[in-house]
DNA sequence: TGTAATGTTTACCAATCGGTCAAATTATCC
DNA sequence: GGATAATTTGACCGATTGGTAAACATTACA
């Protein structure tokens, strides 16, 4: 006899942990693509190649796996950011999140999408997140970089909007991929790409950010 | 008796113009929030407030009003980089193109939206565009960014990422508008946002794309 | 090996989906 | 004003949606 779902936290199962991380992987495929509203279960469980109702033992609602989708991803997503080291010399921390976000936007364009569709949508599952445990950890980073300014080590400008530029520019190559394959064309879209748009970048931001030459 | 809707192609009403700017003005809300797969013809009537037979009797298909919303939307969306001037000098005219661009962000949210939607589905819909004539005007105007670094006036650099990380960073302030509200928080979150966003956007592009100063 | 807990499937449900149809209403033009 | 064309609506259709119930199958464990 089945038992109430919420025996399941009590304890997991191996087959428990194996279908829903099959469960969650197909999800993210889909969710990825056609955001909440788009996707339905049927998609995601002929992904999976389970019976939709088998999905639905899993996750009792398309809400909690995408509920439970996201808190997968997120935590992951903010980890670059929360790499960047005050300590660390402006020049190499900022080259080295360009490459980080650069590299997650090449190896996780699905889970970049799935957060783009949120955010599309007007996040309407994670408004909490953006407001409480990020800002937080952006306005940490943020005065991290007022201190670079105010001891000189880059040029005076807005914090936050650097790293809204830097999240900008590295995502939209995950997000924006096929806009970004088809005006390339064929022969410039392989991976080569992703190393012509880290040179690109850091060289817009290192020169962008540093000092003043001009003795102002 | 109603005529057999080709009828409508031979001469349009006074009706007929206001009420398929009506649709496709609702279209626009609902489309760019949802995206194809996940806006209802039923949304888009409620927000039109006509019945949706009235919608249909306009627009034979879902499918056929989306189409009309994104011929009608992309030919303006394009219009900054047209705009993008051989003849000018390039400090100006990157300057121009982020204030158009971030004009059109501020004025056209719904806009980008859509489009971004677009673009996360894989562009389903706009593909051959993105491969013809994007990729034509974007080709023009990278041959333009080519003839100013061969003449020493901006910094050598990739003009393909250059325009993608101008498109990027200033659609963001559309696309990421939940974001960027969340993170500034209330107090920063005014139009005055997107004076700030101008400002960091212009430093940082001609900073980093001005000649190097060091005589290499 | 037996049995209870766990996992899977078939059949199904009400609500919503995109879309049709014919009747009713309104605008247009002589 | 009346005929005719254009517009609008309510009722409806089959397909798909998210989700359920219960029978069935499998696993874990004593």
């Amino acid at each position: 006899m089945a038992i109430p779902r919420a025996a399941k936290t009590l304890r997991r199962t191996r087959i428990q942990e194996e279908k829903e991380e099959q469960i969650l992987e197909a999800a993210l495929d889909v969710f990825s693509v056609s955001g909440f509203r788009g996707s339905t279960i049927d998609q995601i469980a002929e992904v999976a190649g389970m019976s939709k109702p088998n999905l639905l033992y899993y996750f009792r609602t398309k809400e909690a796996m995408h509920r439970a989708l996201i808190d997968r991803v997120l935590f992951n997503w903010l980890e670059p950011l929360r790499a960047f080291d005050a300590e660390g010399n402006p020049e190499s921390e900022i080259r080295s999140y360009i490459r980080r976000k650069l590299e997650m936007a090449r190896d996780f364009p699905r889970e970049s999408r799935l957060f783009a569709n949120e955010m599309l949508q007007g996040a309407p599952h994670v408004l909490d997140m953006l407001k409480g445990p990020l800002k937080e950890l952006v306005d940490e980073k943020a005065a991290v970089i007022r201190t670079w300014i105010k001891s000189g080590k880059i040029a005076r400008c807005d914090p936050y909007h650097l790293i809204f530029s830097i999240w900008s520019t590295t995502q939209h190559y995950a997000d924006f991929d096929v806009q970004v394959r088809a005006v390339l064309g064929e022969e410039h879209s392989g991976d080569g790409r992703f190393e012509d748009a880290a040179r690109f970048l850091e060289q817009l931001f290192i020169n962008g950010l540093l000092p003043d030459h001009s003795g102002a």
